[in-house]
DNA sequence: CTATATTAGTTTAATATTAAACCATTAATT
DNA sequence: AATTAATGGTTTAATATTAAACTAATATAG
């Protein structure tokens, strides 16, 4: 059976109400008004350790140069990253995560892990592990498309 | 073989990623500066027909009141719907779409339509449309989570 | 070498959104 | 009937985001 085009309308719509739905509920349950954004920072640090650099980091996470500016100046704030200036190129600025950055995280790994818990047996995981690779295939297409 | 609780993380997060890419992309191609707010709603009227509160429009698409009354003014001031007082009760509104909304809708989803093409090569829409279903019953799964 | 183009990051203005306060109206309770 | 609670919609203040302008630094080309 073909897929009609309404179905990629249908499919993306669900996918934007999910998210809505997951990320709002992601977002509340972390810890002292922590943001999405600021998360995920944080744990691409935690999980992939090293330095980076805003540019790096606004491009992995698909935002603008200047939301970068804003989450790591919100992230700096709080001690969790530090941003130095690279001595080898003088537009450059290397970010790093500071302990009490990583102290941060685990707090928000903790908090939002217990409320998925709460929800965790009213999910298909089977099904939503299955489905992974398919998801990043999709998510991969979008991106390299995403200049045509 | 179970699914391990990170899974569910990543999950969330490829729908996060795939939603920004993909809203992103829709609603440039979206005329007149048209929001992807906007054009759901003017969807909703056009697929549905019929009346309905700004009440009754925030829990459907999930957002707040006042963002609702941000979206209807904007709509109305393009002449794309009218908003009049209920007889019935003094404190709802009635809302419903005009004929310049509809037309404004149809352009919408031509150009959208568009821009699908553009990309539709690419995907696997055989996979998407199968998928729809489990999407669906995830979303209503949060949804009725909503205040767990 | 010098001029031009590209790149990195910040800033600015505009916008959509949220949460919460607020006002008006209707419903429920006593 | 009068008080209290709930509901519908708007407004306000705060925030995250974008696009675009801007500044500074580096790379490229002639």
């Amino acid at each position: 059976m073909s897929a009609k085009p309404n179905d990629i309308f249908v499919f993306f719509n669900e996918i934007g109400i999910i998210n809505q739905l997951s990320s709002h509920r992601f977002e509340r349950s972390l810890p002292d008004g922590l943001t999405l954004s600021q998360f995920s920072v944080l744990n691409n640090f935690a999980r992939l350790g090293g330095t980076r650099t805003p540019a790096q980091l606004a491009a992995a996470f698909q935002v603008t140069k200047g939301a970068m500016t804003n989450t790591l100046n919100r992230l700096k704030d709080r001690g969790a990253i530090k941003i130095a200036d690279d001595p080898d190129d003088g537009r450059r600025k290397i970010v790093s995560v500071t302990r009490a950055g990583l102290a941060l995280r685990e707090r928000a790994v903790k908090a939002s892990g217990e409320a998925v818990e709460e929800i965790l047996p009213l999910l298909d995981t089977e099904w939503m592990q299955e489905v992974i690779p398919k998801l990043q295939e999709l998510r991969a297409t979008l991106d390299k498309a995403r200049d045509i």
